[in-house]
DNA sequence: TGTACATCAGTGAACGCGCGTTCACTGATGTAC
DNA sequence: TGTACATCAGTGAACGCGCGTTCACTGATGTAC
């Protein structure tokens, strides 16, 4: 496979274009996308400024890519959530412990979407709103195949996926923030947060009323 | 009242402090305040860079003090919201009304808190934290007000408030997009607000049971 | 396998530009008497 | 009311610095034969 089509040297490009993004996120912890410089990126990775341009645009391009990356990893989480347990006090607890899961692999990431997503780029607002659509619509059928779920319209069914979205970000969010808030904190965090899905299991439990 | 104690002359320091504030304001329509400079804003007011510092010590500072100014707002806004009507039903049409009036009034306000509360500014983030946390403390003590809150605990009222908190924060983002997708956007968003707080409504009712 | 040419990720010098901050200043407003 | 001094919001020149972008380049990797 020795003349597969630019081995080498397209695996060394790749590595170099997450090295770029790996050193992004990072620097994106402290500001915002719209302040991040493309010279401070590149010091970053101990890099010529000028490459960056063999990998992206600017750093609103970057922004774009860390999306994907970023969403992709939601993704397998998602379906962990839903998926997991039984009875619905266990799939709440098992929810909660999913995001926290999360949010302990992956901080930059989760910070990364929670600022950008109504930040100062719009490439990048828009990337992150497509992705959460798409993330929305896919709770949706999941949630439709549900015993739960017979009789609910379509809007309805997509309403309570949006509520289920919304909450996985901030709850997300919220523990991102607890970390630097001493010990206990991340507890208070899930609490809360199961809290809110026994509310929205209640109220869904009673829509048809 | 002449020899009050600098009136002049504190009048003008003060109308200039506020076109400082506007001129940010509109600048951050378009990007996050980590990357707004001094200079652009004494620009949008015509005025010497330097005398930025008279009024505050940084950009930082500045979005400080927007904070103050937009959360002061909302807080009439969510009295209103609150007080207003009788029936569950028409509680939440009302509701959603005076978000969409708040966001057609202010919406650069709102733009600034939707983009900020999770920005590059750590110092405008806890003070946003801040306010929201007092907000829903003063949403938890009306709430407790009401008959249908018997038996609640603590807690419990604290999640319902930062529930409505977040969902009127979320709603009052959601209208502000929808004035760029174009007409019948508002109202959907609108329908689905309305959707959001009839779920949470119903988990309220059945809570105790 | 060996050779000759093509590709292309990464380099390094150079550019013009706007940034934040300092400083000594000006002149209108405020205050004391 | 008038005068002499103090305050202080806003000015304008100057600074050193890092930014994004251009360009011609280098040398390792890929390809054709």
């Amino acid at each position: 496979m020795s003349h597969s089509h630019g081995g080498v040297r397209q695996e060394r490009k790749q590595k170099t274009r997450q090295a770029l993004m790996d050193a992004a996120l990072r620097l994106l912890e402290d500001q915002g996308l719209s302040s991040l410089g493309l010279r401070e990126v590149t010091r970053a990775v101990d890099m010529a400024p000028t490459a960056f341009y063999r990998h992206f645009r600017d750093t609103a391009d970057l922004g774009v890519a860390l999306v994907g990356q970023a969403l992709g990893e939601l993704h397998g989480m998602v379906l962990d959530a839903l998926a997991d347990t039984v009875s619905a006090e266990e799939r709440i607890d098992g929810a909660v412990e999913v995001i926290a899961r999360h949010v302990r692999a992956y901080p930059a990431h989760v910070r990364f979407i929670a600022r950008e997503r109504h930040g100062g780029v719009r490439l990048v607002r828009e990337a992150i709103a497509a992705e959460l659509r798409r993330f929305g619509d896919e709770v949706a059928s999941a949630l439709a195949a549900q015993p739960a779920s017979e009789g609910w319209s379509e809007e309805d069914l997509g309403m309570l996926a949006g509520v289920y979205v919304d909450h996985m970000v901030m709850t997300a969010s919220a523990f991102l923030d607890a970390t630097r808030e001493g010990p206990g904190a991340p507890e208070r965090v899930a609490s809360e947060a199961r809290r809110r899905l026994r509310l929205i299991s209640l109220g869904r439990r009673h829509w048809l009323d």
